[in-house]
DNA sequence: CGGGGGGTTGATCTCCTTCAATCAACGTGG
DNA sequence: CCACGTTGATTGAAGGAGATCAACCCCCCG
């Protein structure tokens, strides 16, 4: 039961959907040729665990489609999402081979593999591996501390709207529109995975999307399906208007 | 009014107390001559800010003394911090110069500054400088994410708890000393910048601090200088028990 | 002596959690 | 094809952890 047919190990660098996006996006031809031949895919199903959290994780790996969690759970089961992968993002870390976090796959996934050794060696001769990493995981920072705002100091209706603002932004930027106006998307997360990216319960992550749906914010169609009519509004109610919503 | 009167601008990098903790910890001698060639110190009195959320920064710098915070700000004034800068620690961002966040000097500070233009051409020719800034990142990414399990899901007893622990660990490797057992230390936050570390408000930082004296977890002298008795008994505390403390 | 910054403690309130019932959608096997 | 269990979601009622508002203390410094 494969998660994807398109699993065909012999997909081109050059045709890859994360092309310029990914660790890769830097390197030249002759780059690509070498991460080429150490290269390689593999899949998952909605729901699989992909990596535990302290197992050791011979690989490092790029998102090709779908989309994963990074969570962190205690003993007593409390658990916190700590990061959302998305295709292009980057697994692992390099000189670490210990898994700190559980990675879930929240769609069926294909990623992009490299072993351990191979990856190590490229990131000390190809700089552009380097580079882009290192840009990259400067994003992740800033994602990171942007979201210790959120989980700190907003509260529970403003944190909701945090997410669906990050999530409109995202889907927009994927289809090169503008996040602005009427915005249209689907919730790729259920409200329980949803509670552990904000810190919150799933009952108030439901009671607070309906909250929202009263006040005219957002409609939704079934579940999943959000119209934000206006998105200025959304962002104002995120706490977020230090731009003041000017364009939306 | 000089916050340090050791700010003499000719430093060795030799002689340099984060030599080998700082983002020039692998460089080689010919690498250090050409940092020494760019650097240059500041020094901050405690309380001062350093860069405004928002500003231009023209420098990226190291901390060499003191401690600084790192923090964002709503509208209404809400406060979270996301970062406590420690000896050695990177402030900056290459490739970019507006600043994200506030950064202010907790205590009276030396930093040693590059300006962001002869740094970044630094950081294309000396792979030793990237990869440093690398791990300085990645590591800083894990220690965010740790944060946002704390932020996201702990009680405000085992926030209180998690941050005595840090600074206790943190005091102890920079004695060269074990983290177990008995341990002194000096807090180096106000209440309040402990509650916008942790999501909490001043007051009740203040009562769990006192809750965890009466429960004798710790031990009190004047409003800062703690003593542990049991470092693990402290981690329990923390909900941070998966080592079971067992050394401690 | 007055004032202010940092800290503690008390009383009250409120937002979110907890516990629980209910519902819709879906698949599965008799 | 319908009864049944399951999973995800919504909603209600009750309780509690932490926020808010406020008084007061300690100590240093001008």
């Amino acid at each position: 039961m494969q998660a994807s047919p398109t699993l065909s190990t012999s997909v081109e660098c050059g045709d890859c959907p994360i092309r310029h996006n990914a660790v890769c996006a830097r390197c030249d031809n002759d780059e690509l040729e070498a991460l080429e031949k150490i290269k390689y895919y593999r899949s998952f199903e909605a729901g699989q665990t992909i990596v535990w959290s302290g197992d050791e994780m011979d690989f490092v790996a790029s998102v090709v489609t779908g989309i994963a969690t990074l969570s962190q759970t205690m003993e007593d089961g409390r658990t916190q999402m700590v990061g959302l992968l998305l295709p292009s993002d980057f697994v692992g870390r390099p000189g670490r081979s210990i898994a700190p976090y559980d990675v879930v796959a929240v769609s069926d996934m294909l990623m992009c593999c490299f072993r351990r050794n191979p990856f190590e060696q490229m990131m000390t001769q190809t700089p552009h591996v380097a580079q882009r990493l290192l840009e990259m995981t400067l994003d992740e920072l800033d994602a990171a501390r942007e979201w210790m705002l959120v989980l700190g100091r907003k509260t529970a209706r403003e944190k909701i709207a945090s997410l669906l603002m990050i999530i409109a932004r995202r889907d927009a930027s994927l289809h090169l529109k503008e996040a602005s106006g009427a915005m249209v998307f689907d919730l790729p997360l259920t409200r329980e995975a949803m509670a552990d990216y904000l810190g919150l319960t799933l009952e108030t992550v439901s009671r607070q999307i309906s909250a929202l749906r009263k006040d005219g914010v957002i409609e939704l169609e079934g579940k999943r399906h959000v119209t934000v009519p206006n998105f200025g509004r959304l962002v104002e109610e995120a706490g977020d208007d230090s731009d003041g919503g000017v364009f939306a």
